[in-house]
DNA sequence: TTGAAAGCGGTACCAA
DNA sequence: TTGGTACCGCTTTCAA
């Protein structure tokens, strides 16, 4: 059995509030007393036990994290910027990963609760009813991060996909690119997907362009950004690719290596998010760069502020992007 | 405040020691009085506080995991492994990234303690001696898992690096290649680095080929594997490249890519992993596929045995590898 | 400045 | 089959 606070106590021949006072310096101890029960915690290695703390003060310290899948690099971005910046506030982090299966984060979501985190954050695509209901049961702070779906009941963090996808768009026409095509997925109505596939086409719209060269995916993977295009790429000679995400990006550019496609010569293909395989293939891959790991540190950020009762800021950030120029664009 | 159990008895008219039983399955209890306590659950959604659970019962169903940083693709493989197994036995796990600093490992190793976990896995390149030190004071299972390191006092889970770089070396032969080069991170004599070459110098010499081609690195990231080969690699001819790692090989293939030398046209480049990357880069990396998710799930096995007093297995756990065979590589 | 004692929300033993 | 109660390790009044 570990050494306890009535171990330190009965060593340094004091009660074990005043252990517990010189341990959380909460109250005046006198010197002389102070310094005899530090002495005795150090030399029998006393650690307190913080699941007791808890247990009276309520405060776990603990966020829990229900992700998709770790395997994401953009889930394990945003999860290092929510646990460095936790870890500030020495917050700990209770991970889980749903694999999307909403069962599984219906599961974890009442888990957390009973572990008695003290916030929580979801990382997924979609955000599912009976998820949304099961969290609204819990009185913690939440927040809501995905890449594909909105929600306004929820805080959430995230960029303008709108924004973002028109101004990509015009940096490619600024390219002297005309033809120009979307690459995404385009199922989900309430999606930012939409917001990004309206963004290109009011880009193109205001350069007077035509803007229905769209290639549907049949998912968010690379395989199936390699599999929308097959051969209609080559027919209608488009010059430039908007892709919907890095993946689907990947996918096009290994259809283009694949069918002796050369990119960035034949064609400029371009990507979003900046994940972290846009900028190890080559060519180098354009891209809107989404702050993934700032997403992470903002959405705990705003949990730990709601925690100390701090006014909380707006309940929908939107932090800023980046267009990232490299090697998979270039002048037509 | 949430519901606890008192509230319960209050509401079912029986006492706690009854609600605790029905709960728990523990003890017998009448199918009325269970039904009516039940039915009060249900409706006032009361769920036991774990914490509480925790302080009695020392079982926390907590894994402390120390990261370098989660961002490597292989690290988030093997806490997937770690995560989805634990999960089975009901565990959850608590995350922390080391980035390397053996300050912060020192840290969590304490905090981790403190927060009452079960078990420990710490992933991280080298085991510091201070680490090692904390780690035995500890009394708790703990598992070692690292790419570079070895441990012989602690658990570790790994492939055979030796023979894994002796059967790659002996594929290149198979490939008709005789000049094959190394390239690999050579500082530290007491890590895997050094019965990776030894492989490579076994297979050499068992065919009396020239195992002097060392291409040794400053580090073990692309950019180094990038620069360990310079313009050296043209000049001697050598046509396959053995790297020790998968970031070493793609810092190769790179400077392949940028000096016009095709791959696997002019040179074979093979690396040692299989992360994520290996395969979606062109041409497709051909490298041992070590089984991080296995290497963790393992992990993470060996210490629930442990608790459950189940008599361990052996210490040093292998597992299989696999030779992937992609396109990074040829016949001569 | 200190100690005693009442909890925090449960589990488990003992007696009924 | 049940209830009473001690206790897990700590924090926090309250009195001294």
């Amino acid at each position: 059995m570990a050494v306890t606070i009535k171990d330190v106590a009965k060593l340094s021949g004091v009660s074990i509030s005043t252990v517990s006072r010189v341990i959380n310096d909460s109250k005046p101890v006198s010197p002389e007393v102070k310094r005899k029960v530090l002495e005795v915690i150090e030399e029998i290695g006393y650690k307190p036990n913080e699941i007791a703390r808890t247990l009276v003060t309520k405060k776990s310290y603990l966020i829990g994290v229900i992700v998709t899948d770790l395997a994401d690099s953009y889930v394990a971005d945003m999860v290092r910027g929510i646990e460095e910046i936790g870890k500030m506030y020495n917050y700990d982090i209770l991970l889980c990963s749903s694999y999307g299966d909403k069962e599984a984060e219906l599961k974890y979501i009442q888990l957390l609760n009973r572990k008695q985190v003290e916030g929580m954050i979801l990382i997924s695509s979609t955000l599912d009813d009976e998820v949304d209901k099961k969290v609204s049961e819990y009185d913690i702070p939440f927040v809501y991060l995905s890449r594909y779906s909105k929600s306004e009941k929820y805080p959430t963090v995230s960029i303008d996909y709108h924004f973002a996808a028109y101004e990509m768009t015009k940096y490619l026409i600024s390219l002297g690119h005309e033809k120009i095509g979307y690459v995404g997925y385009l199922e989900d109505e309430n999606s930012t997907q939409y917001e990004k596939i309206n963004g290109y086409k009011r880009a193109m719209n205001e350069m007077e362009l035509d803007s229905s060269h769209i290639f549907k995916t049949k998912g968010l993977n690379i395989r199936e950004g390699y599999s929308a295009l097959n051969n209609s790429l080559t027919e209608n000679g488009v010059t430039a690719l908007l892709c919907s995400s890095d993946k689907i990006a990947i996918g096009a550019l290994n259809y283009c290596y694949d069918n002796n496609i050369k990119t960035p010569e034949d064609i400029s293909i371009v990507g979003f998010g900046d994940i972290q395989i846009a900028s190890l293939i080559r060519p180098k891959l354009t891209t809107v760069k989404e702050p993934f790991y700032d997403i992470g540190a903002v959405a705990i950020r705003k949990i730990i502020k709601e925690l100390s009762k701090e006014p909380s800021e707006e309940k929908h950030i939107k932090l800023p992007y980046q267009i990232q120029k490299r090697d998979s664009s270039r002048k037509l």
